[in-house]
DNA sequence: GGCAAAAAAGTTTAATCAATGTCTTTTATG
DNA sequence: CATAAAAGACATTGATTAAACTTTTTTGCC
């Protein structure tokens, strides 16, 4: 399974990185996984409530922050939702999402380019970039 | 004064769209034009109760509601905030923002370039995009 | 012009969703 | 075993929307 694999993955960064993948976090990091599109913080919380019924929004919240400081999942800032990010191998890419606002799929893409265009923008302006968001909504090609 | 302008064009667009600029709206558009910076919510909910006690977050809310469709007001998502825009004439441009995380500082960039390499990548991907957020955190010039 | 009907805006109250703070207890690790 | 990181418990703040109702404005018609 594709999960499974993940899972090791991630496993394996945090060891390399001498941070720990506690039993809460990779529940929740279990939880994203099975989720195609992006999910909120409370419904995840509810999730996670069905396996251990004590969970609290900080449980989640700080679990969620984790994750996304290792690169695992991203927050979506428009619908603040969270998804899981298949590419945390490479380290720190930019974020580029497609978020369909029909079928709430979202598609994270990865130019270079589009990177390199916000950042020579900022230049011009004399900005220092140490983070960038850039979420499109509309129509997914699946979608009528 | 600059704002004065701005609210007479605010006034002007507002007359050629058949819309309404009320009393509210005027207010709620004079607090965000006095700030350089973003606002959130609440800060200019409390601003606005010391014209009006009676306010309330709907007030608040249906106010840069239509101040954001006029385009008058864009949302930050990233910050939950809200910034005046500029160049309300030329209708509904992509908003470009950079955000300094030291001094709150906004600046609003338009770059075509930037808009058509997003949309490109959109329909690389039959990605229909109806609306883009793009919001760049770092560091602005004035600050060290 | 004056007025009824319809549309738009505003008010109130409450509920829901989102996120953080603080303090205590537990757990991993040197 | 001491220490630091993480989790738990509890509470609160912040952000946003909903629903029901009232007021104001517009507009077509007498």
């Amino acid at each position: 399974m594709e999960i499974s694999a993940l899972l090791e993955q991630a496993k394996n960064v945090c060891q390399q990185r001498g941070v720990r993948f506690t039993p809460v976090r990779e529940q929740v990091f279990l939880l994203l996984a099975k989720h195609s599109n992006a999910v909120g913080a409370y419904d995840l919380l509810s999730e996670l409530q069905t396996i251990d019924p004590a969970a609290k929004p900080a449980t989640i919240y700080r679990a969620l922050d984790f994750l996304g400081q290792q690169g695992f999942v991203h927050k979506i800032e428009s619908i603040n939702a969270f998804v899981m990010c298949h590419h945390f191998s490479d380290c720190s890419h930019p974020v580029q999402l497609l978020i369909c606002d029909q079928c709430g799929h979202v598609e994270e893409i990865q130019s270079q380019n589009l990177d390199l265009a916000i950042r020579s923008m900022a230049d011009a302006s004399g900005f220092n970039i140490s983070h960038q968001i850039v979420e499109a909504h509309g129509k997914c090609q699946r979608c009528p």
